[in-house]
DNA sequence: GTCTGTGCAAAATCTTTGCAAGATA
DNA sequence: TATCTTGCAAAGATTTTGCACAGAC
């Protein structure tokens, strides 16, 4: 069986298949494709890489207008999440059944280091309560140079 | 005098001069004048909104390019800094003289609430040391739902 | 059969850049 | 005077959209 994230993913796109269907949508073999492409590609992606993959890739060769439509629809599943923005490019997270976590992101090589602390969830609580906020998710993310990077001057 | 988020801002400019001497680019009206509009402008805001509400004043027309540009230089300067990435949005703020800080978002009416708390940076600290990571700077974005607007069903 | 989804190309955003003219040092 | 900056328009990059055809229900 092949696992994402620790979740099986025939289980995964059964939810999707859910949500597709109470929100009215269709489920269509593009989208469930795209989701077994995505779970193939790897953790964390940014659209670009991904459409440029899927289209070398022999067969499926969803558009780059589906990958966009779709990818909104994961988003709104929460499947996926837009976890890391820096300067103008967006990089998403296959986040479907994973804990929240948050991001180092190293400016120099692009290396991502995910972390989590009970803290930050526990700090969002109190700080929303305060503000009589009610938080929908959140992203931290701390940007600065790895271990490696600053080691080679 | 004016000051801007308590620090005067002359003062401000002058040391925006020390730095544009340091780094070989020179001093223009063009660059000062725009740090005076920022900081009258308000403490958030996108780039477009700039524009815009800089080329309705009578005089002062910085070009696009220009603004663009500069607000990279105040970027590296320090006074400025991108604190929220909502979508294909950006917005900016005004940091100069503030101690850090994060963002709660309304998704709905789009209004920002600021909060400080000193565990995050020690967290910061701690997460970075375990990785032995060097922070540059963070970001913690909340997105949620405001009092007002969830009162409004 | 009806309605939604898909692919394509065009458009819409947002941002960067080449170049000639102007300002700064 | 030498070099950097500016404004403009063009180019880039990323994302969205209109429309005709295809596919799902």
């Amino acid at each position: 069986m092949v696992y994402i994230n620790g979740m099986e993913l025939s289980e995964l796109k059964k939810q999707f298949e859910q949500f597709l269907k109470q929100k009215g949508y269709k489920i269509t073999k593009s989208r469930l494709d795209l989701v077994d492409k995505i779970a193939s590609y790897g953790t964390h992606f940014e659209i670009e890489d991904l459409v440029m993959w899927i289209t070398s890739q022999d067969r499926g060769t969803a558009s780059r207008s589906t990958i966009y439509r779709t990818i909104r629809l994961l988003q709104d599943f929460g499947a996926i999440r837009e976890v890391i923005k820096l300067g103008n490019r967006t990089i998403y997270e296959f986040v479907a059944g994973r804990p929240h976590h948050e991001h180092l992101i190293c400016v120099k090589c692009g290396k991502i280091i995910e972390f989590s602390r009970e803290e930050i969830e526990e700090l969002q609580d109190r700080v929303c309560e305060e503000y009589r906020f009610t938080p929908i998710n959140h992203r931290l993310e701390i940007f600065g140079v790895c271990s490696e990077c600053s080691s080679t001057v």
